[in-house]
DNA sequence: GCCCATCTTGACCGCTTGGTCAAGTGCTCG
DNA sequence: CGAGCACTTGACCAAGCGGTCAAGATGGGC
């Protein structure tokens, strides 16, 4: 394997289990058992390798959200399938999840996961809207409600696939009823 | 003030404005004016100093929802106000958000913000399993019933209320709405 | 006036960190 | 063979960190 897709590889795990901050560069050559040069030969700081990992990993997500959607035509099964086909993807890439999360709060990294978070959002605003046109959602604020989806989707992710390491069939049901029906309806519709 | 107060409070600020390992212990005691040693005399450690800020705050949102929500009876209007209890606190004490939210991505303080989270859930669980008994829930896993509920409250807050600063309410209505009705229902249960 | 407990100071310490670099190593190609 | 490029090494560095401590301040009670 290239040195760099090692590096990026090994830095990804690392940093994912015990954080950016708390993973030394050194730790991570050494678990590499090369020497500190070959990391800056490659790479020209740590902060830019953790940037690389982001803009790759959610570029990854995002075209799987695309594909999996692309020729469906009701917007409502849409949001459903970008539901599913996202929590698949963080149950095959749960690494990746820890570091989507904690990029958000670390300074140098907060500007990406919003911008990151804002096109996810944006995805979704477009198919709500188009579910209020065809009458299947009443009209209320589209961020408001796509944000409110994302916000199950990144809690239950975190919690029952990355926390409990459960498959992502159970989670992603769950999501998708209550995203559809929430609390109150005593006969969920379905779960199709 | 006290100083062991005035250090909690700067402390609190800086830690929410710019992460906590980015805060140094030196610029902590720069902004108050006062040498190193102070904080060493009120604080066994930076880390110790972090933790007792969270678990007074998190005692102080957990007892404004208890008080909130204690002489209600019907298990759904126990759940609206809870929601926006906590939301309306976030707005005022909205410094501890981002401490809350990063606490859970730093290694020494990941099992207590764990801890925290689960007495959240526990409370919101009980409230659920009171409305299924009800019938006012469909029979589902109250656990990931809650875990949705309290994701789209962080989201929204998150989102409108740290972020963008706006007040507690419409994010709260948003939420209650949400989280009553989810996407589906089209002439929504009116918000009471 | 003096003592002693409480509080404050800031120079200092040991250690870790991200990052550098002169000195190789080995491979390819002329 | 040897020139030169791509890669690797690890000792080294300055900076910054959390934390310590001997040396004061301050002030109330005797």
């Amino acid at each position: 394997m290239q040195r760099r897709a090692q590096l990026l590889e090994c830095a990804t795990e690392m940093f994912a289990e015990r954080g950016y901050h708390e993973t030394s560069v050194a730790e991570i050559v050494d678990r590499l058992g090369v020497g500190k040069g070959v990391f800056y030969w490659y790479f020209s700081s740590k902060e830019e390798l953790l940037a690389e990992i982001l803009r790759g990993s959610s570029l990854d997500l995002r075209r799987r959200q695309q594909a999996s959607i692309r020729d469906i035509a009701d917007p409502m099964v849409r949001i459903e399938i970008g539901i599913r086909t996202s929590m698949q993807w963080f149950y095959e890439h749960r690494k990746y999840f820890a570091l989507f999360q904690s990029a958000a709060n670390i300074e140098p990294f907060a500007s990406v996961a919003r911008k990151n978070s804002d096109v996810a959002i944006a995805d979704a605003v477009r198919h709500i809207k188009d579910a209020i046109v065809e009458g299947q959602i009443a009209d209320q604020d589209p961020e408001m409600l796509a944000q409110a989806v994302v916000g199950v989707i990144e809690k239950l992710t975190r919690v029952y696939i990355f926390d409990r390491d459960e498959p992502a069939d159970r989670a992603a049901d769950a999501t998708v009823s209550f995203c559809l029906n929430g609390l109150c309806r005593l006969s969920p519709i379905p779960v199709s």
